[in-house]
DNA sequence: ATCTCTGCAAACCGTTTGCAAGGGA
DNA sequence: TCCCTTGCAAACGGTTTGCAGAGAT
């Protein structure tokens, strides 16, 4: 049974350091917390780094995250909800997301990747595309519009 | 000269009776405002038919173009502005964003399009890309960056 | 010592919602 | 007549901002 992956202080402390960054114990803290895989909300970050440093503000969860986003450690993606979502970069995966019913979906990065290429290719353009939402309608909500038109 | 497309009342009419939609006033007055080619925030919509019909609200210009989204009559996206904008849906065109410098480069179509094909075939998904817009780092400041790395 | 980063608190503002009246079909 | 749609008004809540003090280098 694997922890799900992290991000090493040391690591973080190196990046931070190159970029011309400060390391502070809020930014190891706030990266520390987030695991490979999972969408988190500011919010939810915020509840586990208070949990460990109580003097933790909200406006520092924000501006870490869109500091660590600029450096390329995280994504940030709306995916629909109320909040943005935040998730730590490792695998490049996506979302189809149904208009209709709601319902989230996977979308290999395999699918995607072609479309990162040809902007690059086409415009010198290095498209930050991963964790891509993509909105429309699932198969199964197709199905049954279609039904509704022609019966 | 001619003047920027846009969706006539019969036109509106003939839409919102086809999904079991009601016709009002304020529905022909919204759509009608929007010309094709031009990204324009709810807000800016709400003033240019406060100006036609006093009377109505902003709740009902959101209700309104939710609808519309849905009908598939016009896009919704974020392009990173304080507000998402609206667009009338005729030809498909995307937008590349540099979060570095805030340029805003055209993306013809043809490039995502596959996407949009691949989508389809491997699961079945109708994805609503019409207007899309791709964060990314453009190569003016990809190569002032490498030059920083290594000069 | 310098200058970035953080905590604090308040406000921002785009957007949503409940409800009763209005008006299409 | 039915019930969808609108106006009204208030609130919602995620996010941002200015400022002064703390802290990293």
């Amino acid at each position: 049974m694997r922890r799900p992956a992290t991000v090493e202080p040391r690591e973080i402390t190196a990046r931070l350091r190159a970029a011309g960054q400060r390391v502070t114990p809020q930014r190891l803290l706030i990266l520390g917390t987030l695991h490979a895989g999972e969408h988190v909300t500011a919010d939810e970050i915020f509840g586990r780094v208070e949990h460990l440093l109580p003097a933790v503000n909200r406006s520092t969860v924000y501006r870490t995250l869109e500091l660590f986003r600029d450096l390329g450690l995280i994504s940030e993606t709306d995916l629909g909800g109320e909040a943005r979502v935040f998730e730590l970069l490792s695998e490049r995966h996506h979302h189809l997301i149904c208009r209709d019913c709601g319902v989230m979906l996977d979308l290999n990065d395999a699918i995607v990747a072609p479309l990162r290429q040809d902007v690059l290719a086409h415009h010198g353009f290095q498209a930050a595309v991963d964790h891509l939402a993509i909105w429309g309608r699932c198969a199964a909500c197709a199905a049954a519009a279609d039904e509704l038109t022609a019966p």
